[in-house]
RNA sequence: GUGGGCGUAGCUCAGCUGGUAGAGCACCCGGUUGUGGUCCGGGAUGUCGCGGGUUCGAGCCCCGUCGCUCACCCCA
């Protein structure tokens, strides 16, 4: 109750039987990466800070109050890493990943910071699985990364959820756009705090949760409505190439993302049944940053997906998969000689390929048979004086509770014929 | 960083207008010399988050503090 210590403010842990589940919704959500030929890159936890106020942007919250960062003992300033993209094209830049065949089709897993306060589904150590498509502008391609964050989703069982798209366009777009917002916010009578975040970023507005700023916002110029012919083509290409996949989708012209780099299509998956901290991923394209971070001139797209919150959301929707922990087999030795040929037993039928438990202390036959039926397995050996002496062993199957003797050579086989 | 709610057994929680702690679940043992899921009987477990104050007496009231949680902000 009261522990010496405890684990750091706002930190995810995952621990029995829940990080069982945990593993099986990384792995699926993995999976259709892997089907597409995304390959793992495995990144540092840490980077030099000025990775992150570069790529990130200066202005974003992210950079500017979120970062864990600190000082080594070289006097270099490093950074917990508060999110994916920057670190896998850094990591492209120093190793030329990009000389080769192009798109480098990457994916990544692993904890992220990012030193906000604490609520459902924000975590200050959270886990995010993102991929990274980098070196071709194409429309399809843009369509194959949103394809593999959704498919991952439904194979998990998801369906309380919405995609949101939509286009910042290219730059010369966004500026014009943007001179015309900013005039528009400053027509607005807004109280400073408000003002303030509009100088950093006027697209905030559209989101803010206030009503009164949401209707002042209602005949704000959209930047959809100023993309240039190139752009709203190829916006209109990512949404064809959506519906030939059958990828549902609901264009969003507030939507807004945290980050500075984003760039053409982007967008986000909004779980319905969650709290406020509804995102369960998102992303887009960026054409900057590869050259803000000092490599060629590259165009890349991907996605982050919050791991943690998606497994909120099975919750929420009640598609939590049971029996994710297989046993084939629960192996009770009873009596101290029995102990080392069990013990032997189980080793050598682990190596045939049955996952096994085996009861370990001298406790009684029926809690240890509790045991047995507590761990899920299929199957539980008695093994005792009796067995050892005619060299069988008592398998028992659990679902009916039928006991039957074999004997110790066949056993392997009569376990494989029974599964 | 700002606000609300909450800290009692391993877990979920009850505890009246202050009289020094309880339930359910889980766990262990037994009913069945060596057989689980149901049932019955028995058992262990708490510095009532921490510190101070009021009181004859505090889980309950007051102050402080730490933690958790939800929301704002922001985002995965």
């Amino acid at each position: 109750m009261n522990p010496k210590f405890q684990a750091p403010k706002g930190v995810s842990e995952y621990l029995p039987p829940r990080s069982n589940l945990f593993d099986y919704v990384s792995r699926t959500l993995t999976a259709p990466a892997l089907a597409a030929g995304y390959e793992l890159i495995e990144l540092p936890i840490f980077e030099d800070t000025e990775l992150f106020t570069r790529g990130v942007g200066e202005s974003t919250d992210v950079v500017s109050k979120e970062m864990y960062t600190f000082e080594d003992r070289g006097g270099r300033s490093l950074t917990l890493r508060p999110e994916g993209t920057a670190g896998v094209m850094r990591a492209v830049i120093e190793h030329n990943l990009d000389r080769g065949q192009l798109p480098v089709k990457l994916y990544y897993r692993g904890p992220f910071f990012r030193a906000e306060r604490p609520q459902a589904g924000r975590y200050r150590q959270f886990y995010q699985f993102g991929i990274e498509a980098i070196g071709v502008n194409d429309p399809y391609l843009d369509a194959e990364v949103i394809g593999i964050a959704y498919s991952g989703y439904r194979k998990l069982g998801l369906t309380n959820f919405s995609l949101h798209i939509t286009s910042l366009g290219d730059a010369e777009s966004r500026d014009r756009h943007r001179s015309d917002l900013i005039k528009f916010i400053n027509s607005l009578n807004l109280d400073e705090e408000t003002k303030a975040r509009a100088a950093k970023n006027p697209l905030r507005l559209f989101d803010d949760k206030r009503e009164e700023i949401r209707s002042k916002m209602q005949t704000a110029p959209l930047l959809l409505d100023y993309l240039n012919d190139e752009s709203q083509d190829n916006f209109t290409a990512v949404q064809a190439a959506l519906k030939s996949i059958g990828v549902p989708y609901e264009i969003n012209p507030h939507m807004v993302r945290g980050l500075d780099y984003y760039t053409g299509t982007t967008f986000e998956f909004v779980h319905k049944g969650l709290g406020a901290q509804s995102g369960i991923g998102g992303g887009g394209r960026y054409d900057g940053l590869m050259e803000t971070l000092g490599g060629q001139d590259l165009s890349g797209i991907g996605f982050g997906l919050g791991i943690d919150r998606v497994l909120l959301a099975m919750e929420s929707e009640g598609c939590v998969p049971t029996n994710i922990r297989y046993v084939d087999l629960y192996v009770i030795p009873l009596g101290v000689p029995a102990q080392s040929s069990a013990f032997a037993l189980v080793n050598e039928l682990r190596h045939a390929g049955f996952v096994i438990e085996q009861s370990f202390g001298d406790r009684a036959l029926k809690g240890a048979m509790k045991a047995a039926d507590k761990s899920g397995a299929r199957f539980a050996i008695v093994l005792g004086d009796a067995e050892i002496a005619s060299g069988t062993v008592e398998l028992k199957e659990m679902s009916t509770g039928k006991v039957s003797s074999v004997t110790l050579s066949t056993l392997a086989s009569e376990l494989a014929k029974r599964s």
